[in-house]
RNA sequence: CGGGGCGUAGCGCAGUCCGGUUAGCGCGCAUGCUUCGGGAGCAUGAAGUCGGCGGUUCGAAUCCGCCCGCCCCGACCA
């Protein structure tokens, strides 16, 4: 491709709107504009990219056995009524009308669509397993979109779906994906772990999220660096058994206004970790406490797991008249009537916890959990906090942000047995199938390898995803040697199908060589008159920001062997 | 949905507090000449519903009200 004649409008700047850096380069090197909040144009440069990506997955997925679809966007509500996630995705859910005022709505994932394919057609185990993909646009009314395509309301996700008639059926579709997709990024060259994650709306069996390690990830990781202990901090978990366990004895405690864990903990100088935080929740209408360690926070994601979607926080005003009228920060366990306590794991079973007495400006010391308190269940609601114990082998915990860049779920029989998708097995009874499904985002591929390999000066793109191999440069087009040369070069690259960009805009050299960088190509082929004279090119790979001289006679072969070296 | 910020030429921004000639700056763009190893120089030129609507005023980019859009933090989230 010639410069001159493309279309890639690189800026020296952006709207100080752009604020993580795959976004700001994304922008400055002409690969998106965007045309809403979360809505983008995908530039030829960009789109390129994208079919870069699209193409590794496309190969990764078709050997596993992958055969792909194109399913509608568009789609008629009743189909997303069958499993209620018409309801479940709520706002999230594109929703628009056509001319006989039917609703209709922009798919925001496909496994209904799936299942409506399946149901009827797939008829017998002997047709199993399927493993069915789509690379397409999926939509969703973000109630926030942000860090540029990271959190899109329009976005290309691969999405894949198996089909199977049993558990070790879908245990081994799973297993080809997790491959596949370690295949897939490993490819793509981003570094990335894999760890165990929450269901949320999707429901099943187990799920396992591939993360990207990045400062500007959504996701918070807690991880193990001795034994390789990776979850989601949302249903993470540490050991915490080291805490007193010593005889006590119950103590009320004058503490004048003092409320907050903080505050109380200051006072009395007793270490936050020997309270109690004794948390209001509404639970269908009903109030419950939770007791939670005193230096730990609840963890929302958790209580989702263990109460399903409808709890929430008790307001400050409702606690009061619940409590009979003790304020937020003198509440507590002890002697509590007609509410069900239940208490986290972490401060079960333990002994000289200190929480509020149910008497406004007093608390208790010396709590018994097993003696002071009857307790309704002992649940896992806490958040795990960095430093603490790994559960698998006791080492600390680190905790880290990432990029969510793949998700694999065991589905199970929630789709198909709300839509009637069924096969005989070989006994002959009409079972369920058995689902799991597997998404990609592919501009997070992007997004994250750019977060990953990139330096003040642009993008360094890995050969992977490289839209081109090799920058050509001719410092000066006027000059006519020049020109002649690094026409030579470009097409011996095009004679031997070797990917490349010629500047050959009549434009200073420092606009080409800035530019160069900035677009990332992992090798500049850079003629200049001086080094013309003397029978030498430059070469400079672009990740090293090194160059070296290279005889023109020779170029051919170095050109090759450099890039051979080049991951 | 809560908190904060922003919207002025294609892009990036100043001007708004404290109303007052013709609304500025940098980049880019067009034409010409020069220049050619790190976003060139000179000259000339084109380009603006100051987000929208309404109000106050002799006079509004500037003050007031409503609305729209975008960004950040939080909530939420595949």
């Amino acid at each position: 491709m010639r410069l001159s004649k493309a279309f890639i409008p690189t800026l020296k700047e952006t709207s100080s709107k752009a604020v993580i850096k795959s976004h700001q380069l994304m922008l400055r090197a002409g690969l998106i504009r965007m045309l809403s909040a979360g809505i983008y144009s995908y530039l030829p440069l960009g789109w390129k990219i994208m079919q870069k990506a699209m193409e590794i997955i496309r190969e990764e997925m078709n050997a596993i056995g992958g055969q792909e679809f194109y399913l509608p966007a568009l789609n008629p509500v009743e189909i997303w009524e069958e499993t209620g996630r018409a309801g479940d995705f709520g706002d999230e859910m594109f929703r628009l009308k056509d001319r006989k005022n039917h609703q209709l709505v922009l798919a925001p994932t496909h496994e209904e669509i799936i299942c409506a394919n399946a149901r009827g057609e797939v008829r017998s185990y002997k047709e199993l397993p399927q493993i069915w993909y789509q690379i397409q646009n999926k939509f969703r009314d973000e109630p926030r979109p942000r860090s540029g395509v990271l959190r899109a309301r329009q976005f290309i996700m691969k999405d894949s779906y198996s089909l199977d008639y049993d558990q070790a059926g879908l245990d081994h579709s799973y297993e080809l994906h997790k491959e596949a997709y370690k295949k897939i990024f490993d490819r793509s060259g981003i570094k990335y772990f894999i760890v165990g994650a929450s269901s949320g709306l999707m429901g099943g069996s187990g799920s396992q999220e591939f993360m990207a390690e990045s400062d500007v990830g959504e996701d918070t990781i807690v991880l193990c660096d001795h034994c390789r202990y990776a979850v989601n901090l949302e249903i993470a978990t540490s050991d915490l058994t080291e805490l007193v366990d010593e005889p006590t004895r119950l103590e009320e405690v004058s503490t004048p206004n003092v409320r907050t864990i903080e505050e109380v903990s200051e006072f009395l100088n007793v270490p936050a970790s020997r309270f109690i935080k004794s948390l209001v929740y509404i639970v269908d209408d009903e109030p419950i406490l939770i007791l939670i360690r005193g230096d730990h926070e609840l963890n929302e994601s958790k209580m989702q797991v263990r109460f399903g979607a409808k709890f929430r926080p008790a307001a400050e005003d409702e606690i009061e008249k619940i409590m009979d009228g003790t304020h937020t920060g003198f509440i507590g366990p002890v002697g509590l009537k007609g509410m069900a306590i239940y208490v986290d794991k972490t401060v079960v079973n333990q002994k000289g916890f200190i929480s509020g007495a149910n008497k406004d400006h007093f608390h208790l010391k010396g709590i018994d959990l097993k003696r002071d308190i009857s307790i309704r269940e002992i649940i896992d609601v806490s958040t795990v906090k960095a430093g603490e114990k790994c559960p698998e082998c006791g080492h600390p915990l680190r905790i880290v942000n990432a990029i969510e860049i793949g998700h694999i779920f065991k589905l199970g029989t929630k789709y198909s047995e709300a839509m009637n998708a069924t096969v005989l097995n070989p006994g002959g009874e009409k079972v369920p199938i058995i689902m799991g499904s597997y998404g990609i985002g592919v501009e997070r591929i992007l997004a994250t390898h750019i977060e990953q390999n990139s330096d003040d000066k642009g993008i360094v793109w890995s050969k992977a995803l490289a839209p081109y191999f090799v920058h050509i440069i001719p410092i000066n087009v006027k000059n006519e040697s020049v020109l002649e040369q690094a026409e030579a070069v470009y097409d011996y690259c095009n004679q031997e199908k070797i990917s490349a960009l010629i500047d050959d805009r009549n434009v200073g050299p420092g606009f080409k060589l800035k530019d160069a960088d900035l677009l990332g190509m992992p090798l500049q082929i850079i003629v200049g008159e001086k080094n013309l004279k003397n029978n030498r090119l430059e070469f400079k790979i672009r990740r090293l920001q090194k160059s070296f001289l290279v005889d023109v006679n020779h170029y051919k072969e170095e050109l090759k062997g450099t890039l051979q070296k080049i991951e």
